[in-house]
RNA sequence: GGAGAUGUAUCGAAGUGGUCAUAACGAGCACGAUUGGAAAUCGUGUUGCCGUGAUGAGCGGCACGUGGGUUCAAAUCCCACCAUCUCCGCCA
C-alpha cells in the first residue's frame, strides 16, 4: 500500500509511476474521497469535542440538581447526528481502502522500461549452457524412463499440475531442501523458521496476494484459509502489527515451505514436467530491514540465492526485471534464470524483490531505533533460495549422461547417502 | 468437539455506567539528585494512530482482544467473533 499523503503532496510522482505500469486507476477520485473524508472527520470530531465536554458537565449539574432534560434532548440529537457522520466516514474509509490496496506498488528509478519478460536486462553469467555430445532428454523424460517422477499417479490421486516423486527422486528432492536450508542458515546467517502451510486472509492482504489476485489462491472449504502459495507469506506476517528494535535489524529468516497456485490463466503453458505445479516445494528468504539499507541487502539477498546455484554448479543467470513484468507489490526485482536444456534457455528459479515499505504499511510493521524515536515502517524483501521442483528439474536435465544416469552434484551425495549416480 | 475462566501500557495489576485512560498501585526502562564509585533511596519522564499545523510545538479526535448494539454517556451492560489458560473428549 502506498502513503495517501504521497497522493496529496506528490501527485506528480504517483501518475508517473502509475503510467509507468500502465495501470489506469482514477487518482482525481480517489483524491477526492480523501478530501471529502478529511473535512466529514473534521466535522465530526468537533462535534466529539462538544459531546465530550458537556458529558463531563452532567455528573456536576445531576449532584446539584439541576433538571438535565433539555440537555439530554441536545444531546440525544447530537449523539445521533455524530453516529450518522461516524457512518459517513466509515463508508468513506472503506472504498479509499479498497482503492489504495489496488494500487501496485512505486517502480524504483532503476527498474527498465519493458512491457514483458523479454525486455527484462541480463545483469550477470555464472558458468555457460551446459553443452552435451549426446541428444539431451528432457526431465520428465528423464524421470519416466529412471522412474523417479509420475505424473500419471498423480493425476489418478489427485489431477493435473501434480507429482508423485519416487524412490531417488523423492530423496532428491528432500536432499535439494536440506542442503539449501542447511546453506542459508550456516553459511549465510539466516534463521529458520517453518511456518503454517494455511493463512487467513488479513495475511493475504498483508503481503499483497489479496484482494487483487484472489484467483490465484487455493481456499480451504468452510474456513478463511488460503493455502500459502510462497512461504513469504506466513512469515513476513510473523511481524504483522509488530514495532521491531532496530538493533535486531535486519531480520533475515528462511523458510522451507510447500507452495501452493492455482494457476489460474495458465492452461496450456508448461503442462509437462515440475516447472509448473500445482504444488511444489520453495526454500524462502525473507528480509526485515531499516530502510536506508534494504538496497544493499537486496544484493545480498540474491547473492545468497546465487550461491546455491554456484554449488550446485548449475549454469545460471541474473535478470533485473523490467517495469511491465515486476508484479504488483514489488519496487525493484531480480530473477535468477536457471539454464533449462528442454527449453533450450533461462528458465526463472528465483525472484529476489524488494517491497520497500509497500508490503510494512499493509502489514504494519516498524520499528524503532530507540525506545524515544517515533515508530517507522520497515523494508521487507524476499527471495526464493531457490525454488526446490524446478531445481530437481535443472540437475536432472544438466547432470545427465549419455546412458540415461543422472550424476548427483557432489554437494547433495552427503544429504543421499553418498549416492552418486541415479540410475534405471 | 463439550464445560469453565481470562484478555487494560514493556510486564504484573486496579478500575462494574459519568465529574483525571497516559490510565491508580507495583516492577522495568531512561534521565537527574545522592555516592569516591556502586547498591539502596528520592525526583522526573516513559503508547500508538488520525485530523490540523511545516514531517516541529500546540490544539482536537480515536483506541481497554476485534467488530457491532443499548445509553445523553460504555473498560464497565448486551450480542457475535478471535486468542490464551484449565478440565473432559478425540487424536499424530
Amino acid at each position: 500500500m502506498l502513503d495517501i499523503k504521497l497522493f496529496r503532496n506528490d501527485l506528480d510522482k504517483v501518475k508517473a509511476a502509475l503510467s509507468r505500469r500502465k495501470e489506469n486507476i482514477d487518482v482525481d477520485g480517489l483524491l477526492a474521497l480523501d478530501k471529502e473524508r478529511r473535512e466529514t472527520l473534521f466535522e465530526v470530531e468537533q462535534m466529539k469535542g462538544r459531546q465530550n465536554t458537556v458529558s463531563k458537565q452532567i455528573p456536576v449539574f445531576k449532584k446539584e440538581g439541576k433538571d438535565t432534560t433539555e440537555i439530554f434532548a441536545e444531546m440525544k440529537k447530537l449523539s445521533d447526528e455524530i453516529k450518522s457522520l461516524d457512518d459517513k466516514v466509515r463508508e468513506l474509509d472503506a472504498k479509499i481502502e479498497q482503492i489504495m490496496l489496488t494500487i501496485p506498488n512505486i517502480p524504483n528509478d532503476e527498474v527498465p522500461d519493458g512491457d514483458t519478460d523479454e525486455d527484462n536486462v541480463e545483469v550477470r553469467r555464472f558458468s555457460e549452457p551446459t553443452k552435451f555430445d549426446f541428444e539431451p532428454k528432457a526431465h520428465w523424460d528423464l524421470g519416466e524412463a529412471l522412474g523417479i517422477l509420475d505424473p500419471v499417479t498423480a493425476a489418478k490421486v489427485t489431477g493435473a499440475r501434480f507429482h508423485f516423486y519416487k524412490g531417488a527422486g523423492a530423496a532428491l528432492e528432500r536432499a535439494v531442501v536440506n542442503f539449501y536450508l542447511d546453506t542459508h542458515t550456516a553459511e549465510h546467517g539466516y534463521t529458520e523458521v517453518f511456518p503454517p502451510f494455511m493463512v487467513h486472509r488479513n495475511s493475504m492482504v498483508g503481503t499483497g496476494q489479496l484482494p487483487k489476485f484472489e484467483e490465484d489462491a487455493f481456499k480451504v472449504m468452510n474456513t478463511d484459509y488460503f493455502l500459502v502459495p510462497t512461504a513469504e507469506v506466513p512469515v513476513t506476517n510473523m511481524y504483522r502489527g509488530d514495532i521491531l528494535d532496530g538493533d535486531k535489524l535486519p531480520i533475515k529468516h528462511v523458510a522451507y515451505t510447500a507452495c501452493f497456485r492455482a494457476e489460474a490463466g495458465s492452461a496450456g503453458r508448461d503442462t509437462r514436467g515440475l516447472i509448473r505445479q500445482h504444488q511444489f516445494n520453495k526454500v524462502e528468504l525473507v528480509k526485515f530491514t531499516k530502510p536506508e539499507e534494504s538496497y544493499a541487502e537486496l544484493e545480498k539477498l540474491v547473492a545468497d540465492a546465487e550461491d546455491v546455484l554456484k554449488r550446485l554448479g548449475l549454469p545460471y543467470r541474473v535478470v533485473k526485471i523490467c517495469v511491465g513484468d515486476l508484479g504488483f507489490t514489488a519496487a525493484l526485482k531480480y530473477d535468477i534464470e536457471v539454464w533449462m536444456p528442454s527449453y533450450n534457455r533461462y528458465v526463472e528459479i528465483s525472484s529476489c524483490s524488494n517491497f520497500e515499505d509497500f508490503q510494512a504499511r499493509r502489514a504494519n510493521i516498524r520499528y524503532k531505533n530507540t525506545p524515544k524515536d517515533k515508530a517507522q515502517f520497515v523494508h521487507t524483501l524476499n527471495g526464493s533460495g531457490v525454488a526446490v521442483g524446478r531445481t530437481v528439474a535443472a540437475i536432472l536435465e544438466n547432470y545427465q549422461n549419455a546412458d540415461g544416469s543422472v550424476t548427483i552434484p557432489d554437494v547433495l551425495r552427503p544429504y543421499m547417502r553418498g549416492l552418486e549416480k541415479i540410475e534405471g
